[in-house]
DNA sequence: CTGGTTGCAAACGGTTTGCAAGGCA
DNA sequence: TGCCTTGCAAACCGTTTGCAACCAG
């Protein structure tokens, strides 16, 4: 049988002492199969959708525990709230749709270590992790453009 | 004599039908004065030290219609709270320190335009704008690095 | 039974809104 | 005088904290 990412990520967690709790099981299915950062309050929802309530206390301590175990990482595009994803192999970036929010994840075919080098000599600043996110229209917002 | 860039800021304001309150212009001189991105409440900060109360209200307002004319930009750097700067000729950058949450400006040599192309055909994507951040530890922060 | 987990209420901090008063052109 | 500008109070919303109750190992 097949062990799903999420499961594998629930049994490391369980022996460092983390008890697999239904709510904590929720929140680790979800953020695998959500596939762009959500919000808490998103979170929430998606929560609500399976039956499950929660409170938001809880899952901004989940959060902060699984961010604390580099399990998830937060990101945030000049909302004013933060989103989380599951820490991912492959570095990547993000595509964000000025009209309705959306976030799409994307990679990049060149990566910015020439870069990060130069600037570390430049300006004797020490580069430990970046963030690259490109704004504009989704496919679905180009077309519907002037609604809002 | 010599114009300074805020008295042409405002110059400009003026002719749109703006007023040079007090208040303007002490904002429009403390972000022309300040080279990094700042916050709201640190805005209150700076006109306190100029001897000018006002109220956040107004700063956020304010701030608003600057915005609208496209003489301050809003970023965001995981902080929960906006920062504003200038919209400068040249399009740069940030270094972010994770110790002390300076912000620096920084330029590229290489510009993103030809990443841009690619993505636009790749995802049917209309990119309006990018941000790119460095996250670590400048100059003064390496030194001391395990004080925190 | 012990320590990890959860909920609840309240506080916190940045941001926004409605309304009335003030002040520049 | 008219319209732009400002202050004040309150609401809003995401996030955090303290405390008591709970439950899985």
């Amino acid at each position: 049988m097949t062990i799903s990412h999420s499961q594998r990520l629930l049994a490391d967690l369980s022996t460092k002492g983390y008890r697999t709790s239904k709510i904590r099981t929720a929140l680790v299915e979800i953020l695998s199969a959500h596939h762009e950062p959500i919000t808490v309050p998103d979170l929430l929802l998606a929560l609500s959708k399976k039956k499950i309530s929660a409170n938001k206390t809880t899952i901004y301590r989940e959060l902060a525990a699984l961010k604390h175990e580099r399990i998830v990482q937060e990101v945030q595009f000049g909302e004013n709230k933060k989103r989380y994803e599951l820490v991912s192999e492959d570095h990547h970036h993000h595509l964000i749709c000025l009209e309705c929010d959306r976030v799409e994840d994307i990679e990049l075919a060149n990566d910015l270590t020439t870069i990060e080098k130069k600037i570390s000599r430049n300006n004797r600043f020490k580069i430990l992790n970046h963030a690259l996110e490109f704004y504009g229209l989704c496919a679905v917002c180009q077309g519907k453009r002037g609604v809002k």
